[in-house]
RNA sequence: GCGGCAUUAGUCCAGCCUGGCAGGACGUCAGCUUCCCAAGCUGAAGGUCGCGGGUUCGAAUCCCGCAUGCCGCACCA
């Protein structure tokens, strides 16, 4: 199951493809959902909603992807999304130039460093182009995020580079309006963008993405006192620490051996990883990795990356920051709004702890881990419940009235399952079609159907085959695709 | 963004070196066959040979530039 079949197979049968592929001028970065792609998408993000935002009583919003400008110079991302970077006035060549200067000075920097600065040490070391011995122009910042102009005036703005800054900007009105007490999640589903320098490998690397990011605000004092925590306290967590050592510990003994800060974030962790279970995808080669202060965002105090290893290495699906006050302090004081909130007769500035899910990447990982090559068949074994298609519907053969059969079939269930017609080729062969998409199921319309009104139903993993009557149809599916726990 | 390799039908690829009708397999479609697990028979459709420029009587083929993809570096959901 390398990343090569996954992607043949991916827009051979419409799960993805590349944006305005037709036109030479199409930028990386940019990909496109298909038919099968978009069910698979829509029934992920719904189990998202049922598994962790249900789940934990959170709400969900919808936030606009362009945003001011003064919303990133409250985040931190217009100073610190942003790479220096120096271009060669000679040859153009464009290089990172705080690596650049420690590479070649041996000299180590600290993150952030005025742009000046770094000119300075330029000169100082007398640092050339590496490519043609030519002179360095200034030192700027090259932010990633997308700059768009608003009106006839050409306005700053940006779209967002995360979509949870939707959901700080609008929390003041909602903990107002809903009624709503900490500790509470906020939910959106969305897309972020993100001027990436390199972008790779379809899905798992985009500057125009999905993301479904929670982000919990909570009373900190209050972190070790989680009631909802019984549920999960039991629940094992894959954990490779900081220093390198990895260790599967229950949510109740990371917290109590202090290996993530309390119990609201090993709660949050443990939902997390019954969701991905959930998936289909194999959490046995998941873990969370807990960052060095090195390696996390310039917003975040403590953080663990979930991953899951795939044929091209371990893959980054969700970043769980602890974010601490500063999204909403920042936003308070930038804005001259008071977004602190009552909390027991006290006012709370509240902090902040995200689940931040990348979607695209989840879905490459759930098609990759349910791909199967056996001995003569192609078959996704993904979860029924994801499935994009629920039922192939067949005649076994095209004669004696059995396609008219198994459309009148097809017909009834069509507007309650996504389900799929098919009577051409040999019916093997549509059993195989369907096998390639992951359809859990197939209804075959045969001679007895004609005499005694059952059908056989074969399955996609077993290839076995069962025979029930066509009224049972419609509660055999529901089964199917219900969510359980 | 840098370096290496690549880009020809929906997919995988041959053709390129040595310029001269754009091909194969699979898939798709139509028909035949078929009472349950692909690749049986007959036929058909499907191509700006990544884009732009140059050399040439003539370019998929040679040269230059660009884009995209893969791998590595770096960055990240």
């Amino acid at each position: 199951m390398s990343y090569d079949e996954i992607y043949k197979l991916a827009i051979e049968h419409g799960f993805f493809s590349p944006s305005c592929e037709i036109y030479s001028d199409f930028q990386a970065g940019f990909w496109e959902y298909g038919p099968l792609g978009v069910a698979l998408k829509n029934n992920y993000v719904n189990l998202w909603r049922r598994e962790l935002v249900r789940r934990d009583g959170m709400v969900e919003i919808d936030g606009t992807q362009i945003m001011s400008k003064n919303v990133f110079v409250a985040s931190g991302h217009l100073e610190s999304f942003a790479d220096p970077i120096v271009v060669c006035t000679k040859c153009g060549t464009t290089t990172r130039a705080d690596r650049m200067i420690s590479e070649r000075a041996g000299i180590s920097l600290p993150e952030g460093l005025p742009e000046q600065e770094y000119d300075a040490l330029i000169a100082k070391h007398n640092l050339k182009c590496t490519n043609c011995k030519g002179d360095y122009g200034r030192v700027k910042r090259f932010n990633m995020m997308f700059r768009v102009g608003i009106g006839p005036k050409d306005d700053d703005a940006y779209l967002r580079p995360e979509t949870c800054q939707s959901i700080f900007v609008d929390a003041p009105r909602l903990f107002k309006t809903m009624r709503l007490k900490l500790p509470i999640g906020f939910a959106q589903f969305g897309k972020s963008f993100r001027n990436e320098i390199a972008p790779r490998q379809s899905l798992v690397r985009l500057r125009e993405f999905y993301q479904c990011e929670i982000e919990v605000f909570f009373n900190l004092k209050k972190a070790d006192d989680q009631a909802k925590f019984q549920d999960v306290k039991d629940v094992k967590l894959p954990i490779q620490r900081a220093d390198g050592t990895f260790i599967e510990v229950t949510a109740e003994e990371s917290v109590s051996q202090k290996i993530v800060p309390n119990q609201l974030v090993a709660y949050y962790l443990a939902l997390l990883k019954e969701f991905y279970d959930k998936t289909g995808i194999d959490t046995k080669r998941a873990r969370f990795r807990e960052l060095s202060p090195e390696d996390r965002a310039f917003y975040a105090r403590s953080a663990f990356d979930f991953e899951v290893q795939t044929s091209l290495g371990w893959m980054e699906l969700v970043a769980c920051n602890y974010r601490s006050d500063y999204d909403m302090g920042r936003h308070g004081k930038v804005s001259n709004h008071d977004v602190t909130v009552p909390d027991d007769n006290e006012k709370v500035l509240p902090h902040i702890f995200e689940i931040s899910m990348g979607v695209d990447r989840s879905i490459y990982c759930v098609i990759e881990h349910a791909y199967a090559k056996e001995n003569d068949r192609e078959v996704l074994r993904i979860k029924p419940q994801l499935a994009p298609i629920v039922a192939g519907i067949f005649p076994l053969v095209n004669k004696d009235g059995l396609p008219e059969k198994a459309q009148h079939i097809y017909h009834s269930l069509k507007r309650d399952f996504p389900v799929f017609y098919d009577e051409s080729g040999s019916i093997g062969r549509r059993y195989r079609r369907q096998d390639e998409v992951g359809t859990p199921i197939c209804i075959t319309v045969d001679y007895d159907t004609m005499k005694d009104g059952t059908v056989t139903l074969r399955d996609r993993d077993a290839m076995s085959q069962q025979r029930i009557k066509i009224e049972e149809i419609q509660n055999h599916l529901s089964s199917l695709v219900r969510l359980q726990d």
